[in-house]
RNA sequence: GGGCGUAUAGCUCAGCGGUAGAGCUCUGGUCUUACAAACCAGCGGUCGCAGGUUCGAUCCCUGCUGCGCCCACCA
């Protein structure tokens, strides 16, 4: 890290023609400059440089179909915060940037948008033409080539208006570096990864009850869940003993879902539950459909829910499942992929009275179907009391509103440790390799890896993402063989299987037996996204590029995609590389609103990026960005981006007092020789040192406070000091002190705040020096060595000693412009002194007109007293 | 129920073993030729509660309480 210290300093040389502006401004800055950085390549990457010289960087793929809130500007900035002090660190930054574009948002945002749907069942319309007026209640079906045709289209717009908020936003992305997630080269990284999962044993194809959502009628992965609060109702249910064996007691079980009784496959019962041993090993029938099942005994089974037995679905939640797999119970599926319970009569409701209630059922959604289910247990007696209101934890997509059902199908699936204690343990372990800021983000992550319960499911029924490479051979009767499935090499990659045909086929044998079928799935777009390090860098393709970029060095995120992206990023890292795929982690917190509530277009309290990026500037806007420190939820607050934007027109003003006011563009090091000056620049070489050391330990909010505090104090205490003697009120050596420490301070203060104010810092740069600033060193103390042997404490006594005579003045409300004939100043030894050799500066900028009195005593505290004129 | 975090001035947050800091807000003042969308000065806190360790705790330990996030919870 710290070689990059040796490279040559630039020293204050005002480039020929200095030029200020009258009355400078931040208006356009965001502008000029940004047009200004892409034309003369300002960020672009040198792939010429090796390992150690570069700095790589992993960044969120944003959604582009997706809204942007503050929140978002904020995470963006914080790793640009980062590359810009790498880059000026000396290293060579790889900071590219990626569109994720594929995937349900923008399925969704394409069908709201055209008004279309997409049904892969049709053949292709190459003249198809979107409605003029898309009603969403009545989306037009479309055909698959067609639908993603206008997915791809609609995704470039909104592209191009993520990369100019970036832009604006000052990101010192290299804009040659950009990729997207369904783009040719995430196709082929995707497909190849795959097809190296898949020959290794880490991808599986496997047909299992899987979690589903009956709204976009797709799998949907663990990750993906979200457990929301959903009202339904205790129905207390009897259950039968067959005629002739023993008691004719009813045996009641309570259930929130009676619209899954048709789908019973046993009650189960905590094998000590005295109540019910005597049944275990029994069978009872069900109500209404007069169903014959087992009553078994299963440690999940709880003695204190419900009537402490249960009622086993196939599949009404996941403890049904486990029922299921674990007691090798038949599966009965009442529930279709639409939602709704299955239009013909299943086999085992063959009775005639069992058919005949259910076809009071058949194709109701779950909603209706419990309702008519309630009416027919009802009619039959079996309904115990009336049903009782609960509120219970149920599972959605992350996305859907509808709760999620299971349905068993076929699903491709990557291991990650949820059935495998070995690799959970190797994963937990790459976990601790991360350097984590901050540092209990690690166990999120740990706690998310434990808890897994299953592999990975990548596969979607959907249309727009990257497809499987993978074909299934079609036997005599049209049957597909998914055993065996054909797979391409991977040079013929990327391939889609629906319009490619698999080698040694050709189009003609697709659908037909003894030919093929592609699969007709979709990868979820985080098993895209889980492999960002490997498209940014090109693996597999440009290996030159690659090894100089990965591992990389830094992965930025918010805290809520830990346990997908940032998860699903290490295990593909370790499978492929056996490494991890960045050494650092850098955890965003979220923007909230003023209530501490995470922003969301439903709450309606989403701030718009570009609202205050136009109000306040994007300085401004980052400077704010960069005070929210990692992890931590910060809530927005319109106030505080006029602080920044404080900060930004201070830093004009002041550069332009002493670049245009006094004159102060070079420095001669020998000039300074001032107490007060040299106390200063003291000063600022610990606050170089602080801003550093805080840098390196990617606390960018630190090193913004040490570097924003020190020019404050500059601004306030020290200009103030000098103003008069810069001028040349004491002579030309003591001004030419003033004016080269001046020169000095503005050219180290300007690169140590240009990270976080990139618009204003290179404008006042481009007024008297050449090149961009971006470009130029970070500042050393080596550059301050004329302030060696020096010591802040002159500066910070002899502003003491002048707060004190500003507020004799204000006390006695007068202008700050008003004489003082006398003044004392009295306090310990170790304040007044260094405070006696500034007494000249002190007398000028309080304007003491006579005396001028240090005392030495044993308070603690420097006082002051003085006496004002007339 | 489990995990993690957090509790400091009206607000947003630093500090973290030696009797509390910043910015914003608020109050009063100043048109001082870099800056009036500025500047100067000031008011404001028994550092969530209860124990413990220590010469001494806002800071360390234990417990409690509040808040936030993540996970689990569909009988």
């Amino acid at each position: 890290m710290t070689d990059t210290q040796s490279q040559p300093r630039t020293t204050p040389t005002p480039r020929p023609g200095v030029a200020v502006p009258e009355k400078p401004a931040l208006e356009g800055l965001e502008e000029k400059w940004s047009r200004v950085w892409q034309a003369e390549r300002t960020y672009a990457f040198d792939r010429t440089r090796s390992r150690g010289e570069i700095y790589s960087i992993d960044t969120p793929p944003p959604t582009v179909s997706g809204s942007l809130h503050v929140g978002h500007v904020f995470s963006y900035t914080h790793p640009d915060l980062i590359a810009r002090f790498q880059r000026m660190r000396g290293k060579e930054v790889f900071y590219p940037m990626g569109w994720d574009d594929n995937g349900l948002p923008t399925e969704r945002r394409v069908q709201n948008y055209f008004g279309v749907r997409c049904d892969p069942s049709l053949p292709h319309d190459p003249d198809f033409v979107p409605p003029a007026k898309p009603d969403p209640k009545r989306q037009v079906p479309v055909d698959r080539p067609t639908f993603v045709g206008l997915c791809e289209q609609l995704v470039q717009e909104d592209e191009k208006v993520f990369e100019a908020l970036w832009r604006t936003l000052g990101l010192s992305v290299d804009w040659e570096q950009t990729y997207t997630t369904i783009g040719p080269v995430s196709q082929t990284v995707s497909q190849r990864a795959f097809l190296r999962n898949f020959a290794r044993g880490e991808a599986y194809l496997q047909e299992a009850p899987t979690l589903w959502d009956v709204t976009f009628q797709t799998a949907v992965a663990q990750a993906e869940l979200e457990a929301r609060e959903y009202p339904g109702h205790y129905h207390r249910v009897n259950f039968h003993r067959p005629d002739g064996r023993g008691s004719t007691q009813p045996v009641p079980i309570e259930t929130t879902r009676p619209e899954l009784i048709p789908a019973v496959v046993a009650l189960i019962a905590h094998p000590d539950d005295e109540r019910y041993q005597p049944l275990f090993g029994t069978t009872v029938t069900s109500p209404v459909f007069g169903v014959e099942i087992p009553v078994l005994a299963h440690e999940a089974a709880e003695p204190d829910k419900g009537a402490g037995i249960a009622m086993c679905c196939t599949f009404g939640d996941l403890t049904d499942v486990q029922w299921w797999r674990e007691l090798q119970l038949p599966v009965r599926t009442v529930i279709g992929r639409d939602g709704r319970l299955h239009r013909e009569t299943p086999e085992w409701l063959s009775g005639e009275q069992a058919a005949a209630a259910y076809s009071s059922l058949a194709g109701k959604t779950t909603f209706s179907a419990r309702e008519a289910m309630v009416g027919l247990l009802r009619e039959a007696g079996d309904l115990v009391g009336e049903p009782t209101p609960t509120q219970r934890m149920t599972n959605f997509y992350e996305k859907g509103d509808k709760p999620l059902e299971i349905v068993s199908t076929r699903q491709w699936y990557v291991t990650n440790g949820g059935r495998d204690t070995a690799l959970r343990d190797e994963l937990v372990a790459r976990g601790s390799e991360i350097d984590w800021s901050p540092a209990h983000m690690r166990h999120r992550y740990e706690n998310w890896v434990g808890g897994l319960n299953g592999d990975w499911l990548i596969s979607r029924q959907r249309f727009f993402g990257i497809p499987f490479p993978v074909w299934y051979p079609l036997d005599h009767d049209g049957e597909p063989d998914y055993d065996h499935p054909l797979l391409p090499s991977e040079a013929e990659l990327p391939v889609d299987p629906s319009t490619d045909a698999p080698r040694g086929y050709d189009e003609s044998q697709r659908g037909r037996p003894g030919g093929f079928l592609g699969d007709p799935d979709v990868m979820d777009t985080w098993a895209t996204s889980s492999l960002t390090p490997q498209i940014a860098g090109r693996w597999e393709t440009d290996d030159d590029l690659f090894q100089r970029v990965f591992p990389m060095d830094l992965a930025t995120q918010a805290h809520d995609i830990i346990r997908t992206w940032l998860f699903s990023r290490v295990v593909r890292a370790h499978f492929e590389h056996d490494q991890v795929p960045w050494s650092h982690a850098l955890i965003s917190g979220f923007v909230v609103d003023p209530d501490r509530k995470k922003m969301s277009k439903s709450k309606g309290n989403v701030v718009v990026p570009t609202d205050v990026l136009d109000k306040y500037g994007a300085d401004a806007v980052r400077w704010r960005a960069a005070m929210s420190r990692p992890g931590l939820d910060s809530p927005f607050d319109e106030s505080q981006m006029k602080v920044g934007r404080r900060l930004a027109m201070k830093v004009l003003n002041a550069s332009r007092f002493a670049l245009d006011g006094v004159g102060a563009t070079s420095v001669d090091a020998t000039a300074v020789t001032e107490p007060v000056d040299r106390a200063m620049l003291a000063g600022l070489a610990t606050t170089v040192t602080r801003a550093t050391e805080a840098f390196e330990a990617y606390d960018y909010t630190t090193a913004l406070e040490v570097a924003e505090r020190f020019f404050w104090t500059f601004c306030d205490d020290y200009v103030e000091l000098v103003k008069e003697r810069a001028y040349g009120a004491r002579g030309d050596d003591a001004a030419a002190s003033a004016r080269s420490a001046l020169a000095l301070a503005l050219h180290v203060q300007l690169r140590l705040l240009a990270p976080f104010l990139p618009y204003v810092t290179e404008e006042v740069w481009s007024w008297w020096q050449e090149g961009s600033v971006h470009r130029q060193p970070w500042p050393g103390t080596d550059e301050l060595a004329v302030a060696d042997g020096a010591s802040p404490e002159v500066l910070d006594a002899v502003a003491a000693a002048l707060a004190g005579l500003r507020g004799v003045k204000s006390g006695a409300k007068v202008s700050m412009r008003t004489e003082l004939i006398s003044a004392t100043v009295t306090g310990p030894v170790a304040r007044v002194a260094p405070a006696r050799e500034g007494a000249d500066d002190l007398r000028a900028a309080g304007k003491v007109t006579g005396e001028l009195t240090f005392v030495e005593d044993d308070g603690s505290e420097l006082r002051v007293t003085a006496e004002i004129a007339g």
